[in-house]
RNA sequence: GGCCCUAUCGUCUAAUGGUUAGGACAGCGCCCUCUCACGGCGUAAAUCGGGGUUCGAAUCCCCGUAGGGUCACCA
């Protein structure tokens, strides 16, 4: 095995859904594998918790890692390797390092023996990546519990055998693992295996600083992929909260990340999860697609959402994905909201002169001089560059905004829309006089 | 409480003994503009406190303080 090749794991147990900040260290671990060569990432279903893990939970986490492109090269279920457990559970029994201890059974723990390991009572210290040395004193654990019974291991026990099984070579997890580090340890050198680089990584909160959790608000990242949040946003984000590159860079692909991410540059302290950041990066990856790959990924989420695709979709591409920082604003625009235009344009008098600050007669006279203006221009130049160049001359001179106002209301039926030259020239010819002629009418 | 970790603008962070403490998000203002959005420009905003060390400290050391983690037959 090449001395370089980093192998590193995640290790979710699927007792919930789980959070931004569990899919961070999913990321770090992932980047920090795949940046070395031939690096391998592991992903470890920790389900020795019988009772709480959950099917449906296992496969959230597999769903979401998927769609977030982090792909693990190999998948294993701990329970999996039950055998081996068993296995050296006995070798370290053999060899004094554990034995079956006698219990009072209460009312939580109902065994009258587990399996304890000696312990050395000796102060253990390691090297964190991120933190430096660390020392801990392990007397004050006494002879811990490192199974329920021969064929259940605990925690400390599994992930220190499946660890040195899959030669995982950085553990890079959260920082409420230091504490747990000192024993693991004692545990490996027990079985004669030897200690991986460890790397803690700091916590992720919510908002109001305390811990994410579902209770307080956070989402199962899943539900980012349904308020229409693009995987490449998420991963972006998340990698920059608690790493930073060298320079200033803050728009980040996957393939990026992969090129520069280094362990060494993490930070000590935890971080705040920041939606309104997130909605920003996601802004800006929606405006990094082509058009084609904006048009494909809306489709796919308008799909997934069950909303119809108009048949006008194609048309306003550019400017759904200028104006939209996620897919659901796009397709709301769509449905009800600010491009509803297209289906109908719902006017009345009150609106067509409502910013133009004028009254219905000059309104209306501007109105049908535009008419006559746009009635000479052909359909095959009939284009938003081509239509500006036209009308423009007419509306500065006469005051844009008495001028452009109605005819963008009368276009549209809304306050709030794109310029009426990109309106005409969307709707087409025949419907753009159509509804001027309308708002002619509405005006007498 | 014991043990452990952490501490720069509201938030994410840069600056590894010498900077007017830099950038980004959010905020605010201005410009562009018929509206909305986009975009451009600008502005405000921070080294937790106290002691050292040093010619010089955000940076190193100590003590406080604050926040967090962990003390399971959960992971």
């Amino acid at each position: 095995m090449n001395p370089d090749t980093i192998i590193t794991r995640f290790a979710p147990s699927p007792t919930g859904f789980l959070h931004a900040g569990n899919y961070r260290t999913a990321i770090f671990a992932y980047l920090c594998a795949k940046r070395s060569p031939r690096g391998i990432f592991i992903l470890r279903i920790e389900d020795t918790d019988k009772e709480r893990s959950k099917k449906e939970y296992e496969d959230n986490i597999i769903e979401t890692l998927a769609w977030l492109g982090i792909t693990p090269d190999q998948t294993f279920r701990q329970s999996e390797h039950s055998g081996r457990h068993r296995e050296l559970l006995e070798k370290l029994i053999a060899e004094g390092h554990a034995y079956r201890s006698a219990e009072t059974p209460t009312e939580e723990n109902r065994r009258s023996e587990v399996i304890r390991f000696r312990n050395p009572n000796i102060p253990v210290t390691f090297t964190d990546v991120i933190r430096g040395p660390i020392t801990m004193d392990t007397t004050d654990l006494g002879d811990f519990v490192i199974a329920r019974s021969i064929d259940e291991p605990v925690f400390h026990f599994a992930v220190v055998v499946d660890d040195a099984d899959e030669g995982i070579s950085h553990v890079i997890r959260g920082e409420d693992h230091i504490s747990n580090t000192p024993r693991q340890i004692l545990i490996q050198r027990a079985l004669g295996v030897p200690t991986p680089v460890y790397a803690h990584l700091p916590l992720v909160f919510g908002p109001d600083r305390t811990k994410l959790s579902k209770r307080r608000g956070a989402k199962a990242l899943t539900e980012y992929r349904d308020l229409g949040y693009l995987p490449e946003a998420l991963i972006n984000y998340l990698a920059l909260l608690g790493w930073h590159p060298e320079n200033n860079q803050e728009l980040f692909s996957l393939e990026e990340l992969l090129r520069v991410f280094n362990l060494s540059r993490i930070q000590k302290s935890s971080g705040i999860f920041d939606e309104t950041k997130l909605l920003w990066y996601n802004a800006e990856h929606l405006k990094r697609l082509s058009s084609e790959a904006f048009e494909a990924v809306l489709r796919d989420y308008l799909q997934r959402e069950g909303s119809s695709v108009p048949e006008y979709l194609e048309k306003i591409i550019p400017l759904l994905q200028e104006r939209s920082t996620t897919l659901k604003e796009a397709a709301d625009a769509l449905g009800n909201g600010e491009f509803s235009f297209f289906r109908e344009a719902p006017i009345t008098p009150e609106l067509l002169i409502k910013g133009a600050k004028t009254d219905a007669e000059t309104a209306k006279r501007h109105l049908v001089h535009l008419e006559t203006l746009l009635i000479d221009i052909p359909e095959s130049a009939w284009d938003a560059g081509f239509l500006k160049e036209q009308l423009f001359g007419y509306a500065d001179q006469e005051g844009r905004g008495v001028v452009l106002w109605p005819l963008r209301t009368a276009l549209s039926g809304k306050e709030k829309s794109p310029d009426p030259f990109t309106l005409l020239a969307l709707l087409g010819k025949q419907e753009s006089l159509a509804r001027i002629g309308k708002a002619i009418t509405a005006l007498v």
